[in-house]
RNA sequence: GAGCCAGUAGCUCAGCUGGAUAGAGCAACGCCCUUCUAAGGCGUAGGUCGGGGGUUCGACUCCCUUCUGGCUCACCA
């Protein structure tokens, strides 16, 4: 249902083209000046009238007028409201007939979208740092799916390098089997910190590590034992995480997979007089400086990140000959994507624009940085907990007969934690605290799926649609600001998968769960007349259907009761 | 020093390719549960959109300049 073309059609001036109009057609600032505007100052010049002369013309020559309830020239604007009720009958027959499909598309058919998310680094915790990157990197990942586009979830593990060394030393020199097998990655990291203090006082510590590192590259079977166990433990505990926040990957295919394909990008980049020696290590030099220098060879052979990232690129495009290529990683390497993806254009590879690194801000705590080294992080695991322990105590307060309480808890605790990290553009830094992330009052996923329960209470109550519908009882300010935001939720998808920006689909799910609750407050639904109740019950129905497709593309679930 | 990003209400942030009187939430104060879920609704208060120029009929939005903060700048990832 496309009402902007309903008004490019209807509306006529000399000169210009519906699509012209189309393209102008806006939102107006108020809802209560009309559904659409035009706004008509760009006719002004050309046709050398003022426009409100020019809105004024348009507002007296509608070509279809039955499709409006009111159109109205006002400052060089020409406001248009459409019929409210057929236009409300359209949208909500549309939200219940596609149901879950609501909100997809077709436009990413036939191609492939490459998306490289949370990458973590094996032995090391799943902190707050992160989240954000995890829950971008999945949102987008279904808003993709959505869209039609065929979507490769990719995992690359940070699974190789010496911190590996330093882990089989630190294991042979303080770690318990039985601690690690039973508080896993935890375990891990208390060795690996203790590592890096002890390593201050004692250089050699270091030189062991390059030596075990050095013997997992070279297949030392006791070296590849320990890494191995290392992997799985870390792997185990991850997908505990990811089952909890609903991401999925379709492969873990990390830094170690790359090692032996490095080489033939390394040789044609020689080939093509592109790799210089430069202080002994291996550089490709860009025109005019326009960026420093990506160095890919150490002075003493050892391959670095940009080469594997740069064998990663070649790998996918040959197995997955992607649309896209999206690398959703923090800011910080904004520098190092732009040196890879210049290396692959100068290789000659027109795809290197298809490149593209969706960056997102910073996660620090108040009193500093993240670091696992030095043991200052906030694990995951525990955020999740204590936002489910707090939901928990809400729904005992507020709602203690209910069934199924221990699960609700979970769906609400991680929805708000995951709700609150898709809030924000991407690109903002934050601090964390506990006070920010417990708050379920507000703009927040509690509020969202607080509004979905009670569409869901207040349709179980209701019974079923029989009879006549009478669509006067949602013809309101109310009514007709919720129908709006209804029909527009598909132009939030699509724009969020446009500009990886999934906050566009957390805002619009808030401003849905608004308009309903407002609807709730001044019109009550199941003590009206028959046919004005069957109008109120299909609203909450289509308004049911969008915030749980709206907040299932962000992984949160919505509990039917909490 | 250079490059990139950010700067909007006390706090956290929206503001789409330039469009009408710059919007929310939190915090503060006041009101609304004998009617469908009060994790809710309503109201009050709160602003030189970092500063200064410019382009435009029109600038939070584009250009220049300047200040502040963050990130990055050769053998970590």
């Amino acid at each position: 249902m496309d009402y902007k073309q309903i008004i490019a059609d209807a509306v006529h001036i000399d000169g210009v083209s519906a699509q012209e109009i189309y393209e102008l057609l806006a939102l107006p600032k108020d809802t209560s000046m009309g559904d659409f505007c035009l706004p008509c100052f760009k006719f002004a010049k050309q046709m050398r009238i003022s426009p409100l002369a020019i809105a004024q013309n348009i507002a007296t020559s509608i070509v279809a007028p039955e499709s409006f309830s009111h159109v109205e020239a006002v400052g060089g604007y020409v406001n248009f409201r459409l019929n409210k009720t057929q236009y409300a009958r359209k949208v909500l027959d549309k939200i219940l007939a596609e149901n879950d499909n609501f909100g997809c598309s077709s436009i990413g058919k036939g191609k492939t979208i490459c998306i490289d998310y949370s990458s973590v680094n094996i032995a090391k915790p799943f902190h707050m740092g992160h989240l954000l990157n995890t829950c971008i990197g999945s949102a987008l990942y279904k808003i993709c799916v959505a869209l039609g586009y065929n979507v490769v979830g990719i995992n690359h593990l940070g699974d190789w390098g010496t911190q590996f060394g330093k882990l089989i030393v630190a294991y042979k020199l303080w770690g318990d089997k039985a601690d690690i097998d039973k508080r896993g990655v935890r375990g891990l990291l208390d060795i690996y910190v203790r590592f890096h203090a002890e390593a201050e006082k004692d250089e050699a510590l270091n030189d062991q590590a390059r030596f075990w590192f050095k013997q997992i590259e070279n297949g030392n079977q006791e070296a590849i034992d320990l890494w191995t166990w290392f992997k799985k433990i870390t792997l185990a505990e991850v997908a505990k995480i990811y089952k909890r926040l609903d991401v999925r990957f379709d492969s873990y295919n990390g830094e170690s997979f790359y090692n032996d394909k490095m080489q033939p990008i390394l040789d044609e980049l020689k080939e093509k007089g592109l790799l210089e020696k430069s202080e002994g290590a291996e550089i490709v030099r860009f025109d005019n400086d326009e960026l420093p220098p990506c160095l890919l060879v150490r002075a003493d052979g050892a391959t670095l990140y940009a080469t594997r990232d740069l064998a990663a690129a070649f790998y996918r495009k040959k197995t997955y000959d992607f649309y896209k290529c999206l690398y959703v990683v923090a800011y910080q390497q904004n520098l190092h994507f732009q040196q890879v993806f210049k290396v692959i254009e100068k290789m000659g590879c027109e795809w290197s624009k298809d490149l593209e690194h969706v960056a997102h801000g910073m996660v620090s705590l108040e009193d500093g940085a993240l670091s696992t080294r030095s043991g200052n992080v906030v694990f995951l695991e525990d955020v999740l907990n204590k936002a489910v322990e707090k939901a928990l105590a809400v729904i005992e307060e507020k709602n203690p007969n209910i069934a199924n309480k221990s699960e609700i808890a979970e769906q609400v605790g991680v929805g708000a934690i995951i709700f609150g990290v898709l809030f924000n553009n991407r690109i903002k830094d934050s601090v964390f605290s506990y006070d920010k992330v417990l708050n379920f009052e507000g703009e927040t996923g509690p509020y969202a799926q607080y509004t979905f329960a009670r569409c869901n209470s207040v349709l179980e109550k209701g019974g079923d649609i029989v009879g006549d519908i009478d669509w006067n009882g949602i013809d309101s300010e109310e009514g007709a600001n919720l129908v709006r935001l209804l029909d527009r939720f598909p132009d939030a998808v699509e724009e969020a998968g446009r500009r990886y920006e999934p906050s566009i689909v957390t805002r619009h799910i808030i401003e849905v769960a608004k308009a309903f609750n407002k609807f709730y407050f001044e019109h009550n639904i199941n003590n009206a007349d028959q046919p004005v109740k069957n109008a109120r019950l299909i609203l909450a129905k289509a308004t049911k259907i969008v915030l749980s497709k709206g907040l299932g593309l962000l992984g949160i679930a919505t509990p039917s009761h909490m």
